[in-house]
RNA sequence: GUCCCCAUCGUCCAGCGGCCCAGGACUCCACCCUUUCAAGGUGGCUACGCGGGUUCGAAUCCCGUUGGGGGCACCA
């Protein structure tokens, strides 16, 4: 029987990086076994559902390179793949469990079930439903107290239900005895126990791989298998990715967890895919760099984690730092190409002109970004009109004082006439002008003022290389400008208040 | 509270009875390189939670304890 695994994403909002992580191992492992991978939307939570959250889940996959052979978009031989549309799928199920007497009708409203929780906690007894509408008619029940009419149907859970089970990467697991769970819902949408147990098998499930969250529902899961007379599954419970203070994962404090937040950062796919593989996970060989294929191909369930990983930002940043050095120049450019977009420096569609500036300067920024993201403010300086460029406060006060300003006019005057302007003669003219034979500055002192003046800023990439991208009217416009500036600074210190 | 899961450097992993007074990676620190920032190179700090067993021998097995996490919904 070939493998076939799915990840079930329920619509609820943004799509979150625990369904990214659950589709990689289970990919994963449908590729090592030439088996079938199937995206199910899980949207019985009608309260919950959000419209455009689907797309996005789609999105996301597509993005990091998860792809799924049948799912709710491109159909598939067990289909329909979207809950809400397999509600007349469950409805014999449960008709047959209620008439094999393994579950029955319950009209307890939700504020009696409160009630009913509360006491128990209340008098420390042990939680659960106290089976009020066990063998009671729907006239019987109508006439307590606590009654709401559309039932639900709830599962009777016997004495000795089986409670261990085989887990591919936790062994013997045992899990607690379930209450008499709620199967169907009074609005007739099955609730996530009785769907996946139907859809899992109707869909041909080997292997079911989720979360750790899910172990202590197992039981419920394993209780409806057998009622219906199906096979069990094998099943797999990752562990649980974590916040910095060692909670699972949330959107509410950790941003990492909503998927797009690495896409508007500038993630590389490859990089967070590597990423994710290795939380819980380990290549033999200790090799921490390595594609899905890689991972795939050697995939073991004997090597996944029992530990809950957290989720650290900084290795991410240092692996995405070392896939985009390993981007090809072009390739670079245009994943780049969107964030300069973003940030206004290059227009939409961008032009032949901003095209070629990109590439130009490619080279000087490619080692030194984390992210996509922080390529804008590096490369300001060059797509910046000379009508709006501005040197940032923070390196005017530092770099252009009154002091420096004799130093960017020289460098202006050293420039003046060149004709090769290239970053070696441009360094060569400066040098002269400002080092030991000129201004007999340091080059690091020497280069400060200019960097200001030039690039706007006192972090850039490297000056000379950044004046021949600029031009030469353009470094000459810009270093003029900033010893005009730190020249006034001087009048600005001196005459506060007097004139 | 209760049930269940888990436990090696700050973090992610290696280790599956002797090769480990514990190895790699990230972070951090120092140095080198260097026009800033990176990248790159070299070196360094830091861990088997604790207590009992089992064994000639335990990070590795068992028990307890402590700590962390998860479940206990007409949410998934």
């Amino acid at each position: 029987m070939s493998v076939r695994v799915r990840v079930a994403p329920s619509p609820t909002g943004d799509p979150h990086v625990g369904t990214a992580y659950m589709s990689l191992f289970n990919l994963a492992f449908a590729r090592q076994q030439g088996g079938e991978f199937l995206l199910r939307v899980e949207d019985t939570d009608r309260a919950r559902f959000r419209a455009d959250s689907e797309q996005q889940v789609y999105d996301m996959l597509r993005w990091l390179g998860l792809d799924w052979d049948e799912g709710p978009d491109k159909g598939g031989p067990r289909g329909p793949y979207r809950q809400s549309e397999r509600l007349e799928t469950y409805r014999p199920h449960v008709e047959q469990l209620i008439a094999d007497g393994h579950a029955y009708l319950c009209w307890c409203s939700g504020a009696r079930l409160a009630e009913m929780r509360e006491d128990q906690q209340k008098r420390k007894l042990p939680t659960g439903y106290d089976r009020r509408c066990v063998g009671l008619d729907r006239a019987a029940r109508a006439a307590l107290p606590g009654f709401s009419d559309p039932p639900v149907v709830r599962m009777f859970v016997p004495d000795d239900p089986p409670l261990r089970f085989h887990d591919l990467v936790r062994g013997e697991v045992s899990a607690p005895r379930p209450d008499d769970q709620v199967l169907l819902k009074a609005d007739g949408f099955p609730t996530y126990h009785l769907a996946v147990v139907v859809d899992d098998h109707l869909m041909g499930i080997t292997h079911v791989v989720r979360g750790e969250e899910w172990i202590s529902s197992t039981p419920k899961h394993l209780l409806l298998f057998d009622w219906l007379g199906w096979d069990r599954p094998a099943f797999a419970h990752m562990p649980l990715l974590r916040n910095i203070d060692k909670s699972k994962i949330s959107k509410r404090k950790n941003p990492a967890a909503r998927l797009t937040w690495f896409v508007e950062q500038g993630y590389l796919p490859e990089a967070l895919l590597n990423f994710l593989g290795l939380l819980g996970y380990s290549l033999p060989g200790e090799q921490e760099i390595f594609t899905f294929e890689q991972m795939s191909q050697s995939f073991d369930w004997a090597r996944v984690n029992t530990v809950g990983p957290v989720f650290d930002l900084d290795k991410l940043a240092w692996l995405n730092g070392h896939y985009m050095r390993e981007l090809s120049e072009p390739d670079f450019a245009g994943r780049t190409l969107p964030f300069l977009q973003g940030a206004g420096l290059v227009g939409d569609p961008a032009s032949p002109v901003e095209l070629a500036a990109l590439a130009a300067v490619v080279p000087l920024v490619q080692t030194r970004v984390a992210v996509l993201s922080e390529v804008p403010a590096l490369v300001r300086f060059l797509f910046t009109p000379e009508e709006s460029f501005q040197v940032e406060s923070g390196a005017v006060e530092k770099a252009l004082t009154p002091a420096n300003a004799p130093v960017l006019a020289a460098a202006a005057e050293a420039l003046d006439g060149l004709q090769d302007w290239t970053g070696v003669s441009v360094q060569a003219r400066i040098d002269a002008a400002l080092l030991e034979g000129g201004l007999g500055l340091k080059r690091g002192k020497a280069y400060l003022p200019l960097r200001a003046a030039v690039c706007g800023a006192s972090i850039s990439p490297p000056l000379p290389e950044s004046m021949a991208l600029l031009g030469r009217e353009r470094t000459l416009c810009r270093l003029r400008a900033g010893a005009a500036l730190a020249a006034d600074r001087e009048t600005a210190e001196r005459g506060p208040g007097v004139g």
